[in-house]
DNA sequence: TTGTAAGCGTTATCAG
DNA sequence: CTGATAACGCTTACAA
C-alpha cells in the first residue's frame, strides 16, 4: 500500500494525498474527507524511508552509549530510556550506537542514518565528537568537551556539587574529609566529571582549611568497600566521605559499617547519584540527586533545536541538583567518641 | 557527495560504482581500482536511506524496551547493550521503541523503519506481538507468548531453573522453603517467567514433600527486605529462599541479615540473576547466572535469520544456565540451632 | 483548489 | 565486463 494506491482509490493525485497528510497546503474539506477516509480504511502509513529520501531528514537521532565493558550504571539506563521517550515526544526515533563499535558509528555518521547525535560520557578530547563536527552532524554531548562552543551539551555541575557538599559537611563540624572519585582510568582519559570533582574538592579543602584526601575507586561495589577500608586505615580520624561514584556507593556504605561505624552518628556520607540509587540503600543516603530523566529530555530538546533550526549557537545546560538530606549526614562526632576500631 | 559524483570522477557509470561497492557482479581489476581510489579520496559512503528505498530493507532492527516506570534492571540494560553489539556484528542498527509509547511503536511498524523487531518482557497475550505478526513483521520475543509458533523467541527456562534450585536445596536437607517471585501485577498480566516459576515451585514442593511458600515481591530492594521479614515472621522455621526477583535480591539479603541470620550457616539463598548482580553483593549469592549477553546475541541471530531468509519456522532458544555455587547455599541447619529471633 | 512532473540516491534489469 | 534506464515511494516546485 503506497501513496499512489491511496490517490487512485480517492480519485485524486498523489500530491493531494501528500498534502492532506502534511497539511502544507490547503485542501478542500470535501477532498480531504474523502482522502482521509480511504487512508483510514486502508490503514495506510507513508514509508519513513521514502520520506527521508525526499526531504533529506531521517527523523531519527543517534545515541552513542558507553561500552558494556565499562559496566553501565542504572542511572545511565534511565538516561537512555528518557532519551527515547523525549525523542518520541518530538516524533523522533532513537538509533543506538554502542561506542567502541567503530563500524556502527561510521555507518550512522557516514551513511547519514540520523539527523543528529547524542554522545554519552564524553571526554575532553573526544574523537567521536570531533568527527561528528567535521561532518557537520549536529550533536549534543553529555558532559563538556574541548570544543564546547561548537555543539550543545548537558552536564552536571560536579565542581559546584562537590564544593557545596564539602562546605555543608564542614559546616557540620567535620574536619577530615575524603572524596571518592571515579576510576583512575577515567581521570587519565580526562573524563570531565572526575577531574572537575577532584579540582573542586582540593580547592574547597584548602579554602576551608580542612584535611582532605581524594581517592579514585573502580565502579564496583567491592572496590567501594575496599576503598572505605583503606581510607579509614589511612586516617582513623576521618569523619566524612563525599562520593561521586554511584556504582561503588553501596560498597562504601558496607565498608563503613564493617568498620563498626554508625551513620550518621559516627560518620557522614554524602553522594552524587540518582534518587533511585540513594534511596535503595539502607540507610538512605544523603545525596545530590542526579536528574537522569531531565538530562535526557534536555539533551533531546537541545538536539532537536539544533537540527530543526540550524544555527551557530547551541544550548548549554548545566544542572546543579540540590542536596537532599536523608539518613547519612550529621554533625561531626565529638572527638574520641568514635571509631570503635 | 553521491554515487553519481563518484561515477563521473572515475569515468564510469553509476551502476558500476554500485557494483564495485556491493560486489554483486564482476568488475575488471582496472576499473575497480580506479573507482575504489576515487571513493577513498572523497570519503564517499552510500546513503543508507536511498539504499533502503531501493532494496526495500532498512538494515535496522527495532527493540521494544520495557517502560521506565517499571524500573528496568541492570540485567536488562546489559541485554540492550548486547543486542546493539550483536546487531552491529551483522551490520544492523538498533532502533529503540520505549514500550508504552504507542505512537513510537506505530511509527516503527507502520512506517516500516525496521526490518524486524525484538520485544522484551513479553506476556502471554501480547498485543504488540499480535500487531507485529498481523503486519507480518519478523519478530523475536524475549519470553514466550501465546503465538509461539509464529515468531522466534529466546527464553530462560524458569520452570527448570526453579525446579533444580528447589531440588538442590532439598538435597541439602532443607524442608521449609520459600519462593520470592516477581510482582503480583506481572503474574496477573500472565508474565511467563512469573507464572512458570510459581508453577514449577508448587509442583516440586509437592513432589518432594516439602513445606513451600510462594510470595510475590515488588521489584525493589525495600520490598525484598520487607518480604524476607514477613516470610520469617510467618514461618520462623524457614531455612531457605529461592528467588527469581533480581531487583529485590539485595533487600532480601538485608532482611535475612537483619533477622540475625548468617548465610549459609543458618539460612540458604539461591537466586536467578545475572552474575554481575549476584557477585556484587556480600556475601556473593549462589545463583543461576542469567546470560544476558548471550540472550541478546541469540535474539539478534534468530531475527537476522528470519529477516534474511523468510521462512515459516523460527528459532526457539530455551536457556538453562547452571547454578553457580557461591556463598549462600549450605546444608540445612540442625533444628533448634537457628533463628536467634 | 488541484494536478503534473522533477527530483531524492540507490539498486537492479536489460541490453550491448 | 559495462552502461542506460526504470524502479523504490515520497515531497514539492510549478502549472493550471
Amino acid at each position: 500500500m503506497n501513496i499512489g494506491e491511496i490517490a487512485k482509490r480517492a480519485g485524486v493525485s498523489r500530491s493531494t494525498v501528500s498534502y492532506v497528510l502534511s497539511g502544507k497546503r490547503p485542501v478542500s474539506e470535501e477532498v480531504r474527507a474523502r482522502v482521509e477516509r480511504v487512508i483510514e480504511e486502508s490503514g495506510y502509513r507513508p514509508s519513513a524511508t521514502a520520506r527521508a529520501l525526499a526531504q533529506g531528514s531521517t527523523r531519527a537521532f543517534g545515541l552513542v552509549i558507553p561500552p558494556m565493558a565499562g559496566h553501565l550504571s542504572i542511572d545511565q539506563l534511565h538516561f537512555v530510556g528518557s532519551v527515547a521517550e523525549a525523542a518520541a515526544d518530538h516524533d523522533y526515533d532513537v538509533l543506538l550506537s554502542p561506542s567502541g563499535r567503530e563500524e556502527a558509528f561510521d555507518r550512522m555518521l557516514g551513511e547519514r542514518r540520523v539527523d543528529g547525535v547524542i554522545v554519552m560520557e564524553t571526554v575532553l578530547h573526544d574523537t567521536r565528537v570531533v568527527r561528528l563536527l567535521e561532518q557537520s552532524m549536529p550533536c549534543v554531548t553529555i558532559g563538556r568537551t574541548g570544543s564546547d562552543a561548537e555543539h550543545g551539551w548537558v552536564d552536571l555541575d560536579y565542581a559546584g556539587l562537590v564544593t557545596s557538599a564539602v562546605e555543608r559537611v564542614a559546616e557540620l563540624g567535620h574536619r577530615r574529609i575524603a572524596l571518592v572519585n571515579r576510576p583512575q582510568a577515567l581521570l587519565d582519559r580526562e573524563y570531565g566529571p572526575a577531574y572537575r570533582a577532584l579540582d573542586a574538592f582540593e580547592k574547597t579543602v584548602v579554602e576551608l582549611g580542612l584535611q582532605g584526601r581524594a581517592v579514585c575507586c573502580e565502579d564496583e561495589q567491592s572496590a567501594g568497600q575496599e576503598c572505605a577500608r583503606e581510607l579509614l586505615e589511612e586516617d582513623p580520624a576521618l569523619t566524612a566521605v563525599v562520593t561521586i561514584n554511584e556504582r561503588s556507593l553501596e560498597g562504601v556504605l558496607r565498608g563503613l559499617r564493617r568498620a563498626g561505624l554508625r551513620l550518621p552518628e559516627d560518620f557522614s556520607l554524602v553522594a552524587v547519584t540518582s534518587q533511585d540509587n540513594a534511596c535503595g540503600l539502607s540507610p538512605q543516603v544523603t545525596a545530590a540527586d542526579v536528574p537522569t530523566a531531565e538530562m535526557g529530555r534536555r539533551a533531546v530538546e537541545a538536539l532537536h533545536k539544533a537540527v530543526t533550526s540550524p544555527t551557530t549557537s547551541f544550548d548549554h545546560v548545566l544542572l546543579r541538583p540540590d542536596l537532599v538530606e536523608r539518613g547519612t549526614l550529621g554533625p561531626a562526632p565529638a572527638p574520641g567518641s568514635v571509631h570503635p576500631r
